[in-house]
DNA sequence: CGGGATCCAAGTGTGGATCCAC
DNA sequence: GTGGATCCACACTTGGATCCCG
């Protein structure tokens, strides 16, 4: 394979999709950059995001795509899930960004963060921090859609955390809010700003938010598959 | 001076930014750029906007600012404008994007265009394709508003050019329309797409467009203030 | 000649996430 | 443990304009 080939085709299904997934199992972050063209970061505090970019060329999906799916064809969105050494999740799940100027649809089954999980390839990777980023490896890939009483928990934590948005609260948003669903800033440091909608309608500048899955709600994903 | 310093402070007053751009009248860009820390460009081609962005610096406009004057403070922006051997502009000048998503303002007194064109400090710079682009000299400024002749005549060509954009004609548009202002392509190329609004309100992808002024108009001014 | 095409820089936003002080 | 802060890549947009062929 040369570097012009150095990303994948798209597959043409989810079947395909998710027998690539489980085709790489095992493998290492090094063995699959080797192949893809695919430079290793210095650490991993530079470059936090470089392994979930390296396995979306691996398995195909459209890279760089904006507002789109990762596997755009298929409406599918992939996730990489990193694991503690219990098999737990050792951070929470970015999802998108929080709609704080105004624009955000008034229903759940409208939301961006809906659509987001309406079907995800959850792609579980070593996270200890003992393994050297190129050492680790990837696990068995998790092809999922929420079941009932978990969309049902989303949906509870996301009216909640987007009243608090509408009512122009964007400045006591906290991210102890939402048993499942959270709100935290999402922004290259805490000086960036963004513009919002404050108390009474009110234009304000804030720091840019992002919704994100707790732990323990893809550690429920994982306990409901692998147990 | 050193590099950290290689930006002037912003004028305090538009007497103060007049009398600055009155100082480097006769001066060559290769004479400001050595004190200002901007490497010149290798030519003309590769650098449009290198003489402009010069001059900011030089003047102590607000680097980089975003949908703000250039002299935020005074509410002036900036242009320059390239003079042929014969004295008469060489080229149109860029005012604004034209906002092609039905986000326009209604009316004139509202508009991009006036605010844009309120208060201007015009920097004429040598243009002669036959002079190297170091040794280019800039000519004395005018700080200007627009007379009333001018601004109603802006405002007839403002109103019948966005009467073509909200009608959904922006496909139809055309830089043969407008007697001073007119509407041409602002993109880094031909293939560049954004949101628009067609006809019967339907949303399409089209090329992205800006405001020009036409050389008629700044020749315009130059005569009203040189002669 | 001038309408349509193009060039560069810098800031912003989104998408990929993990870091780290309390 | 985890809420708040931060890091990289890259597409897009805006702001500075001039190029160039019919």
């Amino acid at each position: 394979m040369n570097e012009a080939t150095a990303v994948a085709a798209p597959p043409a299904s989810e079947a395909e999709l998710l027998t690539r997934a489980h085709a790489i199992a095992g493998l290492s972050l090094t063995e699959l950059s080797e192949a893809f063209d695919t430079p290793l970061p210095a650490d991993t505090r530079s470059g936090k995001g470089w392994s979930g970019q390296l396995l979306e060329r691996v398995l195909g999906a459209t890279a760089g795509a904006l507002a789109e799916p990762d596997f755009q064809a298929l409406g599918v969105e992939m996730k990489t899930l990193p694991l503690a050494a219990s098999g737990r999740p050792r951070e929470s799940t970015y999802v998108c960004t929080v709609p704080l100027d105004g624009s955000a649809e008034p229903r759940w089954e409208d939301s961006w963060v809906r659509r987001k999980l309406a079907r995800v390839l959850w792609l579980p990777v070593e996270g200890d921090p003992s393994i050297p980023l190129p050492h680790r490896r990837v696990g068995t890939a998790i092809l999922w859609s929420p079941e009932a009483d978990l969309e049902a928990a989303l949906r509870t934590d996301w009216e909640e955390l987007m009243e608090r948005v509408v009512m122009g609260e964007v400045d006591e948003l906290s991210a102890h809010l939402g048993s499942y669903l959270q709100i935290r800033p999402k922004a290259a440091d805490g000086r960036a700003l963004t513009r919002g909608v404050g108390h009474d309608g009110a234009p304000v500048l804030t720091l840019p938010r992002g919704f994100y899955l707790r732990t323990a709600f893809t550690d429920e994903i994982l306990r409901r598959h692998y147990l």
